[in-house]
DNA sequence: TTAGCAACGTTATAATATAACGTTTGTTAA
DNA sequence: TTAACAAACGTTATATTATAACGTTGCTAA
């Protein structure tokens, strides 16, 4: 089960709550299956990320964490390095901000369309595109250690306010 | 002409002072046609951009700004708001720099390689890459602005100087 | 049960980018 | 020409994002 918002801009009213408990759970197995420490700090971050339902900078999380008690931003980024390594959040580089993944089991890199009104966001799985990118890459003796790809434009909800205002 | 270097990883001991006077070439005959002032700061910025083969960061190019007189930060960000706007320079978000376009007179998304060991970049004109992202965004019903790729890794001189260390 | 290391706290600071407002300069149209 | 306007640039201040350095706590494994 993964969370259906981030593979389309059309389903919303799904059970988010269920997505979140989805997640916390794959991210506690992953975790000890790796040996890594999924510490109530690291727990607490990735659920907040997960409660957006869209790209969260790390002065947002930091706000959170501090209605709970004192924090400072680097406590965030540590927390973020983590998340990130583990594979169970992608960074959005134009955006400055930082998403759950919803497939962390499998390593892959972060595909991504982002709506430049609303900021929403859907996860890109294809392998044409993946492909393409190897291809590129093995053409020029370039070997691939990571790829980002962050394509901005307009989801169809906001495409129809657009039009539906002019 | 363009730059070779820009183009491939393998190229370099070519003049690349030609390929700057041809940039600043192909500037300047754009902006005289879209009617936008090609500033002597603009085209010093510009020439900045060029003169490094890798990407340069803003506080990078002030600093080179500084050196002729007195400069703000804010001024750079403002020339790098025109060329980019002019498609004279593309933005490497990655990277948090800026990198002159080869092609500026082809509007074009920028798509590229880049070694994390050198820093060196590559720009990849890739028809099948377009089309991968083409063909997502219109199965999600998405509007294409504008998109990035960056591929990170290795560099096949880096590549080859890793393992002969190792 | 203690040595060693990972996690986290605390303080400070680096790096990147923008806001607000005033002045200069170039362009346009009477 | 020159007044009116807008674009470019200067100046000062500040916002936003991210990391460094070092000490303390607490888990974990021999």
């Amino acid at each position: 089960m993964v969370c259906p918002k981030q593979f389309s801009f059309q389903s919303d009213n799904h059970d988010h709550q269920r997505c979140i408990r989805n997640a916390m759970a794959v991210a506690e197995k992953l975790c000890r299956r790796r040996q890594q420490r999924f510490t109530p700090l690291r727990r607490r971050v990735l659920q907040l990320i997960w409660q957006q339902q869209r790209p969260v900078g790390a002065y947002d999380l930091l706000k959170q964490l501090q209605q709970d008690g004192k924090a400072a931003p680097i406590t965030v980024y540590r927390v973020l390095d983590f998340l990130l390594r583990m594979g169970l959040v992608h960074r959005i580089l134009s955006q400055n901000a930082y998403i759950g993944c919803v497939c962390p089991e499998r390593e892959h890199a972060g595909h991504f369309l982002i709506c430049q009104t609303c900021k929403g966001l859907v996860e890109v799985v294809d392998s044409a595109l993946t492909a393409a990118i190897v291809a590129n890459s093995l053409a020029l003796d370039f070997q691939v250690r990571q790829s980002a790809v962050e394509i901005l434009g307009l989801c169809p909800r906001c495409a129809k306010e657009v039009s539906s205002e002019g």
